[in-house]
DNA sequence: CGCCAGGCCGTGT
DNA sequence: ACACGGCATGGC
């Protein structure tokens, strides 16, 4: 257990109490993640309602329902979160996949192995770690974290990775590596709801504070500025 | 008007 | 392997 991991861990205990439990991922059911995950690809989340309120309004928030659409069709329908032409032939992609190799079942697809799991969804067009890594752990329930933008904001605001933390591969690994060992010594040891429960905090706190004010003023993670860079106290 | 949003992909080095 | 630009729309 490093002290990174323990400094984590503290900082998840910290915005549990500043926000509570956060009741993620927003949807009703497990297709509805997945088109969330989609769809919140760089986009504010304020965008992909837009999206979900027209596929509902078509009746296409399920699988049986997308698959009577078209592609220009779907492309029109979730045109207001972005990147409309991508997400679309993406989202064909999966149900495509879930079709023909699981039977159209995504519970055939969650019964499959983690790491096997993880591979395919990787393999996707559009699904790279951490979309993949949001599907595994709201959508099919296994023990995965997240590691997006505000984590590794929060690992760069508070010196959890020696600097520099780039945006690339390398510090999506080490921060989801992080997390796991972070919650490692829990008495149910990566269990979903931990992972789950600190991604939707860190989303939280990124859309009130960290990145967004020079400083961690009245930020819940202010307890933890002593341990962060010089720079960011300037 | 500018910048940003719950990333991913192709290209060049 | 990594930096970089493109992808598109809505909110502020």
């Amino acid at each position: 257990m490093t002290t990174s991991a323990k400094r984590l861990r503290k900082i998840h205990d910290a915005l549990f109490r500043a926000y509570g439990p956060q009741n993620w991922w927003p949807a009703r059911t497990r297709f509805e993640v997945i088109l969330g995950a989609y769809l919140t690809q760089n986009t504010a989340w304020t965008s992909v309602t837009l999206s979900l309120a027209n596929l509902r309004r078509a009746r296409a928030l399920t699988l049986a329902g997308i698959r009577r659409l078209t592609l220009p069709r779907l492309t029109e329908l979730i045109r207001p979160s972005g990147f409309a032409t991508r997400k679309a032939s993406a989202i064909l992609a999966f149900v495509h996949m879930l079709d023909s190799e699981f039977s159209g079942s995504l519970s055939k697809l969650a019964s499959t192995p983690t790491p096997t799991l993880e591979a395919r969804l990787l393999a996707l067009p559009g699904v790279g770690p951490e979309t993949s890594h949001a599907i595994l752990l709201y959508a099919l329930s296994h023990p995965i974290p997240v590691a997006d933008e505000y984590l590794r904001r929060i690992a760069e605001r508070h010196n959890l990775l020696p600097p520099p933390i780039p945006k690339n591969r390398q510090t999506y690994i080490q921060l989801h590596a992080l997390t796991q060992s972070a919650f490692a010594s829990d008495p149910t040891p990566g269990h979903p709801s931990l992972f789950n429960e600190f991604h939707a905090l860190t989303v939280a706190v990124g859309k009130a504070h960290c990145g967004r004010t020079p400083r961690c003023t009245n930020c819940p993670l202010a307890f933890d500025l002593k341990n962060s860079l010089k720079s960011h106290l300037d």
